[in-house]
RNA sequence: AGAGAGGUGGCAGAGUGGUCGAAUGCGACGGUUUCGAAAACCGUUAUACCGGCAACGGUAUCGGGGGUUCGAAUCCCCCCUUCUCUACCA
């Protein structure tokens, strides 16, 4: 989330910002949030000043009821003279007074702190200035285009249908033994997608990446770590009797291991990689998007976290972007790399990549990794920090990316390299896979 | 899953309801000493919020949350978690 001294120090632009990102509300959060910034101050000073009196109390009645109870021992006798029996009384009544201060002054606290927190969680992250101006999908920034689209014979088939001719993905087995969008990878499918894993695995690790398998299951404060809670809880699966919830994505419980962490200066950029099943409800999604792999609620994808300073955070976006175009070049797919508009950017994002490889069959662009620095927006909430030479604690910044998600990629290396004989796969796979052509 | 024992600062490890943010040791940092280093000695060594330009002052935090009390690391309740034994299991 933003921070609340942003919001404090530099109100226009934050304003500037949400309206790029088209969230409607702006003005009105954020002046609600300040006014309640107000608030909560005041109340925070008042409960301070009762909690001072009523410690100072404390410290004074103390020796005074040692005292008095010292009196039952003859040899002691500590009676209180009149003077300290009346200050007794005074200083508990004060004590009492002060703590029913102290009381209500919390529950305002807690009260005004939860009204902000919720208006803060709302509030989308603010884009970078080169993010262009758009609303929706038809308005992102075309960076480059490469490769070369195939030119397919008339008898070309799209991947649905490819995967039944060769009996290496099954949509109706993964449908009885679970449901719709859990479909089922054989033969050679099922090598094709441990291939892919363990290529770009290899690849993140040879590019300094440290392979990481973390759980698939997070709680809910991971969840609000990265931004997926509260606004996208029904994008996610939920075991309501543990009350986890089944990832979206690596990022996170990649990301989460930094939650609540001060990160020494030299450990500095962290970078992960890990490969994970995803799983994504998508309630509502239905029609031709939705054919074949181009949406599923579980697929596997290896990610790519970074975590850095403030002011290599956009050089490391550019080297993790660089990365996936090696990917994708590697498996000679051609691709368009997107800059997302503000409307189409994601929540937590501050600047976005999209990278979209060419399905020559279905004759369309498909996402295959979403690349994003998110500044602080995510270590705010994980209080991730480091601290700068000798001075304060600072947030860091966050970036992932896929790197990559799997099943587009295989739809496009299906229908891209089909002959009417068989599927050859790109060079890069051979020693992978153990084969070098589908059929 | 059942029984028992624990969870204290970067780590190790004390702690009686009453100046305990918390002894001590280690580690780290700064200094003295040295040609240099080691050793020794001295000092510093958490995070967050509030007020303040700052110096600084206040408040909270001893796994988490509630409660008792003028006052809780210390007493009570709930939850989480670690270890040991038993049961079960890949």
């Amino acid at each position: 989330m933003l921070q609340i001294s942003v919001l404090r120090d530099q109100t226009e632009l934050v304003l500037a910002g949400l309206a790029k990102k088209h969230y409607a509300t702006g003005p009105a959060d954020v002046a609600a949030i300040l006014d309640l910034d107000q608030r909560r101050r005041s109340l925070q000073t008042s409960h301070d000043q009762a909690k001072t009196e009523g410690n100072e109390m404390a410290r004074l009645i103390g020796p005074l009821l040692k005292k008095q109870n010292s009196a039952a021992i003859p040899a002691l006798d500590g009676s209180l003279s009149p003077m300290e029996g009346i200050s007794l009384a005074s200083y508990q009544r004060q004590a009492t007074e002060a703590k029913e201060r102290v009381k209500t002054a919390l529950l305002d606290l807690a009260q005004v702190e939860k009204e902000q927190q919720q208006l803060l969680y709302k509030l989308p992250n603010l884009p970078h200035a080169s993010v262009p101006q758009g609303r929706a999908a038809q308005d992102n920034e075309v960076v480059r285009e490469h490769g070369t689209k195939p030119t397919l014979g008339p008898d070309a088939q799209p991947h649905w249908e490819l995967i039944k001719k060769y009996d290496i993905i099954d949509f109706e087995l993964g449908n009885k033994i679970t449901g719709a969008g859990f479909p089922v990878y054989k033969n050679q499918g099922a090598r094709l997608q441990r291939a892919l894993i363990n290529f770009f695995l290899d690849e993140a690790r040879n590019a300094g990446y440290t392979e990481i398998q973390p759980p698939i299951l997070v709680n809910e404060a991971s969840g609000y770590g990265t931004g997926q809670l509260p606004d996208k809880e029904g994008q996610m699966y939920h075991d309501a009797k543990d009350d986890l919830y089944l990832i979206p994505t690596a990022e996170v419980p990649l990301t989460n291991i930094y939650r609540d962490e001060i990160i020494a200066p030299d450990k500095l950029p962290v970078r992960m990689a890990g490969h994970t099943p995803c799983f994504r409800r998508e309630a509502g999604s239905w029609g031709a998007d939705v054919r074949g792999l181009n949406r599923l609620h579980q697929f596997d994808k290896v990610e790519i976290v970074q975590i850095t300073e403030p002011d290599q955070s956009y050089g490391a976006l550019e080297a993790m972007l660089a990365h996936v175009e090696g990917l994708l070049q590697q498996l000679n797919l051609p691709y368009r790399v997107l800059r997302l508009c503000g409307g189409d950017m994601g929540f937590t994002a501050a600047l976005t990549y999209d990278l979209e490889v060419w399905s020559a069959a279905q004759g369309r662009w498909l996402e295959v990794s979403s690349v994003s620095n998110f500044e602080t927006y995510q270590a705010n909430r994980l209080k991730c920090r480091y601290r700068a030479d000798g001075g304060k604690t600072q947030l860091l910044h966050t970036l992932n990316g896929s790197a990559l998600a799997l099943p587009r990629i295989v739809a496009a290396l299906l229908e891209n390299n089909q002959t009417s004989t068989g599927i050859d796969l790109p060079q890069v796979l051979h020693s992978y896979c153990g084969f070098e052509r589908i059929g």
